[in-house]
DNA sequence: GCCGTTTTCGGCCCGACTGTTTTCAGTCG
């Protein structure tokens, strides 16, 4: 049973909890217990099997014996147990917004509604109006969500949401007055993906920046359009809110709508031991009652006597208490960066000729450049054969002594077959300055062979670095079934390389992938896979994985000078 | 159900909004 099927039974359980009308803080430890699990980079399996679950930040006694049978026996009695008790799928109601444990109860109960189709033929027939606590508008309300929430679009990769982001910020920008412009919420904390946008701002006069936003290109919708916050929905669904607040408590909302909720009731529970209290207008210290402003939010984590914490860290797992003893991490930055190691060219599915692409790195400032054309394999992206190859590598070298200030190094995206053999014979890989090796075919291999088939590939001793581990893409297609573990144990026996893929449809490794392949001494590598000299910008999608892997510039290969990468591509 | 720089028992983050009420319950982020 893997995590996310451990989530999914918790998740429910907290549900079912709370339409029961259990002790709020009862759900709360498990609504804690669930988020805790989301962020674990190893599967839970193994914590079992070394009696660690209790080291999960929320995981006590109960909860510790509860999981191991679920996970042990693929059961939970207790569940089964709560599950009997209500009608099944009222918990379906829960997704509705504006319907909370309450509302859902009292519909199961007056009405016997127990889906979603049910309430709304009832909210029509206007059933629901006539119940306790509610009326024509609470019911006109939730009909509506209902819509809206049949019409959403699902969450959104961060690669569609943060060139929308940029656009809008540069327009705002340029509205007289404004400062301080800034997203918040999950986009500045880099998630895969994101529900909406939060934008935060202070100006002169908020009036002038609410209309701008209001009347921009890109808005299909105006929601609320208020002086200190408006929503609008821009084109592909997105919804985006801006507040405009005062200047001087800019670092308090800042950080307060930046999240996660998880990392906000961290801190608050700390700051309420030390007799503060946090809320979104600063800090009140509870024995004067007077409230103290921030202008930054350096300011306002000094004032708690905690570094600053990067928003990619802000998930309520160490980071506090790291703070707290002054051993953050110094995460990667972009300009770390000292080259790209895994591009395509004109020669197999790329659009740009390796000389444009070797220009294009140069004027980002990279020192180095290594050029991976498909293989082969079974004919797709006009991939090269052994022939090609040969011929690409003669060019590249031409090239290479060429082109000044820039190294080129020859290099390939080798298949990874079925049976976990490469798709290009030995002498010709052994003749490249490195092999970057993938899985494109036969994905639904069960989980055994998947695992056996990577690892004799990294193991190969030609292989450098293995690409797109998972080889999921966002939204879509599910990652492959592996067992990560073996491959970070196998890929530091081996000293291979594992990328951290920056396509913003990939992400892959991801953010807790990442985090844990470092914490075993994975070496990583960002490549941005660009197709054309444009997707080169890609570093930046990869790099915010990073972070939130906790990642410095140490722990990745390509922010190591040109004369370190040879030496270490040589080993 | 969890957890400890006041505590192994008694606490547990904070504020806003909405609609239904006549002082507040329910929901959300």
């Amino acid at each position: 049973m893997n995590n996310k099927e451990v989530t999914k039974v918790f998740q429910d359980i907290a549900d079912l909890l709370e339409l029961k009308g259990e002790n709020p803080f009862k759900i709360r430890a498990y609504q804690k217990v669930v988020r805790s699990i989301e962020h674990l980079p190893v599967e839970m399996e193994q914590l079992v099997k070394e009696d660690k679950l209790k080291e999960i930040p929320g995981v006590g006694e109960a909860i510790t014996k509860k999981m191991t049978e679920l996970i042990t026996t693929g059961k939970l009695g207790y569940y089964e147990k709560l599950k009997a008790e209500f009608p099944e799928g009222i918990s379906t109601l829960l997704d509705i917004p504006g319907v909370g444990p309450k509302t859902a109860m009292s519909l199961s109960t007056e009405l016997e509604i127990s889906s979603v189709d049910e309430l709304e033929a009832a909210i029509v027939g206007g059933k629901v109006a006539r119940l306790y606590r509610m009326g024509d508008k609470t019911a006109e309300n939730i009909l509506h969500q209902i819509q809206a929430m049949r019409r959403k679009d699902q969450r959104i990769p961060i690669g569609e949401a943060l060139p929308v982001v940029d656009e809008i910020l540069s327009r705002l920008g340029q509205v007289p007055g404004v400062k301080n412009l800034a997203p918040a919420g999950s986009l500045r904390r880099f998630q895969e993906t994101v529900g909406d946008i939060d934008l935060m701002g202070t100006a002169d006069d908020a009036r002038e920046i609410m209309q701008t936003f209001a009347s921009l290109p890109q808005v299909k919708e105006v929601l609320v359009s208020g002086t200190t916050k408006s929503s609008v929905v821009v084109s592909g669904g997105l919804q985006v809110d801006l507040r405009i607040v005062e200047h001087d408590s800019f670092g308090s909302i800042l950080q307060y709508f930046t999240g996660s909720k998880q990392h906000n009731i961290d801190l608050r529970e700390r700051a309420h031991r030390r007799g503060l209290k946090l809320s979104e207008y600063g800090i009140t210290n509870l024995a004067t009652d007077e409230l103290e402003k921030f202008i930054t939010e350096e300011a306002f984590y000094q004032r708690q006597g905690l570094e600053f914490i990067p928003p990619e860290l802000r998930e309520g797992q160490q980071e506090v208490e790291r703070a707290e003893q002054g051993t953050l991490p110094k995460l990667i930055e972009l300009h770390d960066i000292k080259g790209d190691l895994h591009v395509h060219t004109e020669w197999s599915d790329g659009r740009d000729s390796i000389e444009a692409m070797a220009l294009a790195a140069k004027a980002l400032g990279y020192q180095y450049l290594g050029i991976a054309d498909h293989s082969g394999g079974r004919g797709i992206a006009h991939g090269l054969d052994a022939e090609r190859l040969r011929q690409q590598i003669l060019e590249i070298k031409q090239l290479d002594q060429r082109l000044d200030g820039i190294r080129i190094f020859c290099g390939m995206e080798v298949d990874i077959r079925a049976d976990g053999s490469l798709d290009m014979p030995q002498e010709l890989l052994a003749k490249l300055d490195i092999v970057t090796a993938a899985v494109h075919s036969a994905m639904n291999q069960s989980q055994e062979q998947m695992t056996r088939r990577i690892i004799r590939a990294i193991e190969n001793p030609d292989v450098d670095v293995l690409a797109h581990p998972t080889s999921r893409l966002l939204p879509g297609r599910e990652p492959v079934a592996v067992d990560m573990e073996a491959i970070f144990q196998t890929a530091v026996r081996t000293n291979t390389a594992l990328e951290i893929n920056a396509m913003p449809s990939r992400l892959d490794l991801k953010d807790i992938h990442t985090y844990r392949a470092r914490e075993l001494g994975v070496k990583l590598v960002i490549n941005t896979d660009a197709h054309s000299t444009e997707h080169l910008e890609f570093m930046r999608f990869g790099g915010g994985v990073a972070r939130r892997g906790w990642c410095q510039a140490e722990d990745i290969l390509n922010t190591r000078p040109l004369k370190e990468v040879i030496a270490y591509l040589r080993k």
